[in-house]
DNA sequence: CTCCTATAGCTTTTT
DNA sequence: GCTATAGGAG
């Protein structure tokens, strides 16, 4: 217990043992935050402070289930599972969930995603007669989200000069009118989207001070991670809390600052000093991860910036390689530049494919990277793009759910009320929705009224919508009584979704029933741990675990010796031997979003940052000169970026790389390509036939074990699982089919799985 | 009401 | 290049 301590550099333990007061833990790239965080947790716990009196904040799941993960093994695993350990979003959807009913919504709501909300603001803006062109469902959602997160409600709104003034210098000036429907829309569906997550937490905590109270005083000490992205929102629950035990340590790194967009002030970790007074500062600078070539180079780029807290950070592993720097004619080349690279690398450095990053600006460029590396046959897996949870046949499955457990979620009625189709279709469904309105009832409740056969539907039209109800409602008792796995394959066959889906012998059919089935796995999965656990498995707990679930958050066993393919963003915390940055043009990186104001270009500086700084060996730059988008050619220039790295950190490769010209002094060098390219964006035809490379439409994850069939699964023998990792059976039991596997993981723990839904692959 | 085809519009980045 | 929507025929 008490040898965490070693192995800790003296900055890292006085962050690690002062506990008492604010701390503000200002951690450079690679410094060991983590650690310091899961230590000073570690810690606590070791001075007899009860678990549920920690609350730790993350913005991830994954960065939340690494750090637990981490505690519990040296604290143990019960211990640790009482920790309040978690996202903003899943800690406070917990503690709104249990106070509900003081804000006038029931503890069953539901949460529309981005899609969903953005589909509401659609329908609002129709219902209003608006322009959906100038009303673009993308804009406006961001325009309330921006509100939402800086705490203004409609009725601020309306009195917020600086918001309808930026409204109608865009001309569209009743976008305070869309959001205060908007905002009436989800009370009355009961549903909250993510933003409301936290401003209905500020709001809970503000007209209910016995409610605030009961939280400050059960949270003794509180952690945030990540603090230089917290928005006004997250920033004001955090300090509500910590008011009464002003025990508030944050960690953060205000180089790595990159969520802007999504309302994160960077302000909040600048002026961390003035809000918490008496606080103590600790400053980890020493980076563990990467050689000095990149730290010095990351910190050459980063001192471009005006706003920052100073330190210095550095690194005492080798110096290291320079940063390669390739240049390629077309984006097509670049991957192949890439994968050729990559393929070398591992050859020549007996590396592992996991070794490898990939990192770009945009999802978009993933497609153009998977191809080369396909070509190569080099195994790689994509984070982010549209994620399991967001594939179609997957929210509706969810929409189902959604809907028995929350039936006021219009998103999730719209959603599959025709679907499989059933006959009820456009018209019918306006005839309802304006009766819905004219009576201000939601969706659901006009369905089952009585009243509904006087608004001018046909017989065959009724009785279609009373089928629909009907079975909505028996699938309503089946979650009441079944757990989550039985209720979801009633809602599966019951629905006819699954009979779709069968029925589809097409691949993308076959994909989707895939999909499908491996969603009822992982309901199969959750459905047996809580049991055994002795915690609740309904349907809607499911639901409430899985509705803040990410790409990020699904490791599959079988992805993980393969090349990581993310945006740079989603790299932000982790690490890899060999990093590659691609598409590093101007227009792109930085982004042309952002290259017209001053913020806009410091935050993606930050995010170069962010990229270089993921790397602990090397780091490839690559660009190209023309790249297609949106089907046309276009042309750009090296990113300034490149030409910002002091040069004596970079090693210009490939015979293409300079015009002949440039080649003699390494000064004149970025200067004489930067400006010979073509302007960037400028797009035209090409004057050649681009050769269209089809993609093959093969599946990013495959769910097929092949070869070892489930059933000669035996005591004692070791396995694989897609999700649990390597474990040992320890015990088979139960008759064919529904043989049973008591399987010890050795990083999931004891579990009992049925063979014939968890893929067990054979090890010996 | 459903299915099929043509075309507009599109790209930050994520919980 | 891709996807979401609109419009038209059955």
């Amino acid at each position: 217990m008490q040898d965490y301590l070693e192995g800790l550099n003296p900055a890292q333990r006085e962050a690690v043992i002062n506990t008492e007061g604010p701390a503000l833990v200002i951690a450079g790239a690679g410094s060991g935050k983590t650690r310091v965080l899961t230590m000073r947790i570690a810690h606590l716990l070791s001075k007899n402070v009860a678990p549920f009196r920690i609350l730790s904040l993350t913005f991830t799941n994954k960065a939340a289930r690494e750090m637990k993960n981490r505690i519990a093994a040296i604290v143990g695993e019960r211990t640790a599972n009482y920790l309040w350990m978690g996202t903003f979003h899943s800690i406070f959807m917990r503690i709104l969930r249990i106070e509900a009913k003081k804000l006038g919504y029931p503890s069953s709501f539901t949460i529309y995603d981005t899609q969903d909300s953005k589909n509401l603001i659609k329908s609002i803006v129709k219902k209003m007669k608006l322009d959906s062109k100038i009303y673009k469902p993308g804009e406006v959602y961001s325009r309330i989200s921006s509100a939402k997160n800086s705490l203004v409600v409609p009725k601020a709104y309306a009195n917020d000069k600086e918001r309808m003034e930026l409204d109608r210098f865009s001309r569209k000036p009743r976008i305070h009118e869309i959001y205060s429907r908007y905002v009436s829309e989800c009370y009355k569906n009961g549903v909250m989207d993510f933003d409301d997550l936290l401003l209905n937490t500020n709001i809970l905590f503000r007209s209910h001070p016995d409610v605030l109270q009961k939280y400050k005083k059960q949270f003794d000490y509180i952690l945030v991670d990540e603090y230089q992205d917290t928005n006004l929102s997250q920033y004001l629950i955090v300090k509500k809390l910590g008011e009464q035990h002003k025990n508030v340590c944050v960690v953060g790194d205000d180089a790595q600052s990159i969520y802007s967009f999504r309302g994160a002030k960077i302000e909040n970790i600048l002026n961390f000093r003035n809000d918490y007074n008496g606080y103590r500062l600790f400053k980890l600078e020493q980076n563990y991860r990467s050689t000095q070539n990149i730290v010095n180079a990351a910190n050459s780029i980063i001192h471009k910036n005006s706003n920052q807290i100073k330190k210095t950070v550095f690194s005492e592993k080798p110096e290291g390689n320079r940063i390669k720097v390739f240049n390629a004619y077309s984006d097509m080349e670049e991957g192949l530049i890439v994968a050729k690279d990559i393929f070398e690398t591992r050859m020549r450095e007996q590396a592992s494919f996991s070794d490898f990053a990939l990192l770009y600006r945009l999802n978009v460029q993933s497609r153009i990277m998977e191809d080369a590396l396909r070509k190569k046959n080099l195994p790689y897996k994509i984070y982010g793009g549209t994620s399991f949870y967001q594939r179609k046949e997957v929210k509706d499955m969810l929409a189902y759910f959604r809907l028995v457990v929350n039936p006021n979620d219009e998103e999730a009625l719209k959603r599959i009320i025709n679907y499989p189709v059933r006959g009820i279709g456009k018209t019918t469904m306006e005839k309802v929705e304006s009766f819905a309105n004219s009576v201000n009832q939601p969706i659901w409740s006009v369905l089952i009224n009585p009243a509904i056969t006087n608004i001018g539907l046909n017989a065959g039209t009724l009785k279609k919508l009373r089928t629909f109800s009907d079975m909505i409602q028996q699938f309503m008792q089946m979650v009441n009584s079944l757990p989550a796995y039985d209720a979801a394959v009633e809602i599966a066959n019951g629905s006819g979704m699954r009979r779709l889906f069968q029925t589809d012998t097409s691949i993308e059919g076959q994909g989707r029933m895939e999909n499908a089935e491996e969603l009822l796995n992982g309901i199969q999965e959750f459905t047996e741990s809580k049991k055994e656990e002795g915690e609740d498995n309904s349907l809607a707990d499911f639901l409430e675990g899985v509705s803040l679930l990410t790409d990020q958050d699904t490791d599959k066993e079988e992805d993980k010796n393969k090349i990581t393919l993310m945006t740079v963003h989603a790299a932000k915390g982790l690490e890899f031997k060999y990093v590659y940055i691609v598409g590093v043009e101007e227009g792109m990186f930085p982004s042309s979003m952002a290259i017209e104001s001053t913020k806009g270009l410091e935050e993606e500086r930050r995010l170069f940052y962010v990229a270089l700084t993921r790397a602990e060996e090397q780091v490839t730059i690559s660009f190209a000169k023309s790249r297609l988008k949106y089907g046309e050619l276009s042309f750009a220039k090296p990113s300034r970026f490149v030409g910002e790295i002091d040069q004596k950190y970079l090693e210009l490769t490939g015979d293409n790389i300079l015009p002949a010209s440039g080649r003699k002094k390494s000064s004149q060098r970025l200067n004489s390509f930067q400006s010979r390219n073509i302007q960037a964006g400028e797009t035209q035809r090409p004057a050649f036939n681009y050769k269209k490379t089809k993609r093959t439409d093969e599946p990013k994850v495959s769910f097929n074990y092949s070869g070892s069939s489930s059933s000669n699964i035996k005591e004692g023998m070791e396995v694989l699982h897609e999700r649990f990792g390597k474990g040992k059976v320890i015990n088979v039991s139960g008759e064919l089919p529904n043989t049973k596997a008591t399987v010890f993981f050795e990083n999931a723990g004891q579990k009992q799985l049925l063979l014939k839904f968890a893929k067990l692959k054979i090890l010996n």
